[in-house]
DNA sequence: GTATGATTCAAACGTTCGTTTGAATCTTCC
DNA sequence: GGAAGATTCAAACGAACGTTTGAATCATAC
């Protein structure tokens, strides 16, 4: 037939990582069963341990072919504005556009898979799996570690550990957008042309992390309900 | 045995969804399995169905204990805030304050299983499975609608769909914060003592989200990245 | 065309899953 | 103390799980 025939070199491989992707993202790791998973991508049952080893060996897999290049992306990015700002240091809001324009790209991405991965990425980032939790944190530890001192030459004013909160805030905010948007809907006022409109989302996003980071510290004591200070750095 | 003369009536259940709530939080719904569960609670491996009906009732059992007393906490809260404040709109960080005490109060609670829960939460919001979506949707529904309209009345200048998204944003954030605070670790510079200092956690909290809700719109054009249009409804 | 290695295939492996069963035990009330 | 109902228990149910196997089929070389 002539999908064989068009069959590149390793389209098995591609088209089980593809159906991963989307039913790890739909049912979780262990919700996906490899039947479920291999009939998806129209391969042999047998053929993930053949190609991958086995389905831990193939979650692994999922994640390497979409996080590294989109950390790589983020470095890349994130070099770039620092040698076109030549010594100056970035501004926050720049530094954040760094980080989530590539993941926020991937959103409209319908074509291939890119769209199911922030979604999976989003979900996955509350795992409580250690093996998973360990991988995540294996793949993002470099390219965080250089953010966080760009947020630091920026923001320079900002104690350590409250950077460490605020970026932590900022990375949650980002998760669950990528995971939640379009599946639970807990807020009433969701308008689906919304959904695949990844640039509206990119700027309220960005509108609201920078805030969230340049927020001043509360100058005074709060009361239990009294209001509090609106002004932003 | 004394435990048996202490058992009140219903301590089989109460076992049974303690168990329940560490294990799904640490597993997942489909990777704690029946077996795990009762060796964990102490009961026979049929008690579950005996006294829930089946797995997937136990999970909505787990969810409602807490749920449903949690938001009746966050509702009561907010009617006093603006009974207090007599007519006058409340501040946008008082209700903020209303809506995240009672989950972060729970993270201090390690004695019962008002820790597991949160956690559980946290992680649950990202759940795609179909069931479980609808079942916390339908459980948030009125609280949501409810917090809406005071942050509207906090906000009148803010637009409908900006609200929404700012809420989206923030309900984020807190899921983020109580899922993967003591889990997944990204950023370096987490202090353990740290880790159950809600209080603390709280003022962070506070801090980002209200700068975050009250974001001014970019009234300029924003940084080198990309000069794309900075206008949003 | 035929040997060689890579890949696919149907079938089965042993294990674990959620659930059910029917007898045993406990609790409650007269 | 004995009948009646509630609860617990060990054992088993069929189904689904991830993985393995060995033969069949493919691609590529000479």
């Amino acid at each position: 037939m002539t999908l064989r025939a068009v069959k590149p070199q390793h389209e098995t491989r591609r088209r089980i990582l593809d159906a991963a992707e989307e039913l790890f993202m739909q049912h979780g790791f262990e919700g996906a069963s490899m039947r479920l998973l291999t009939t998806k991508a129209g391969v042999n049952l047998a053929a993930v341990n053949y190609h991958f080893g086995s389905k831990d060996a193939l979650i692994e897999a999922v994640f390497q072919r979409r996080l590294d290049p989109m950390n790589a992306a983020r470095l890349t990015e994130l070099d770039r504005l620092e040698k076109e700002a030549g010594g100056e240091p970035l501004t926050p809001e720049a530094i954040i556009r760094a980080f989530i324009g590539e993941s926020l790209a991937m959103i409209e991405d319908g074509r291939n898979g890119g769209r199911n991965f922030v979604r999976l990425l989003g979900r996955t980032y509350t795992e409580p799996a250690k093996p998973i939790r360990t991988l995540i944190g294996r793949m993002y530890a470099s390219t965080m570690e250089r953010f966080k001192a760009a947020f630091a030459r920026a923001l320079p004013e900002l104690a350590s550990d409250e950077l460490f909160w605020r970026m932590h805030f900022m990375f949650g905010t980002l998760s669950y957008t990528l995971a939640a948007t379009d599946t639970v809907q807990l807020i009433a006022g969701f308008k689906p042309e919304d959904r695949h409109d990844s640039r509206a989302l990119q700027e309220r996003l960005v509108q609201f992390l920078t805030a969230g980071l340049l927020a001043s510290k509360p100058d005074s004591k709060h009361g239990s309900s009294s209001g509090g200070t609106r002004k932003a750095a």
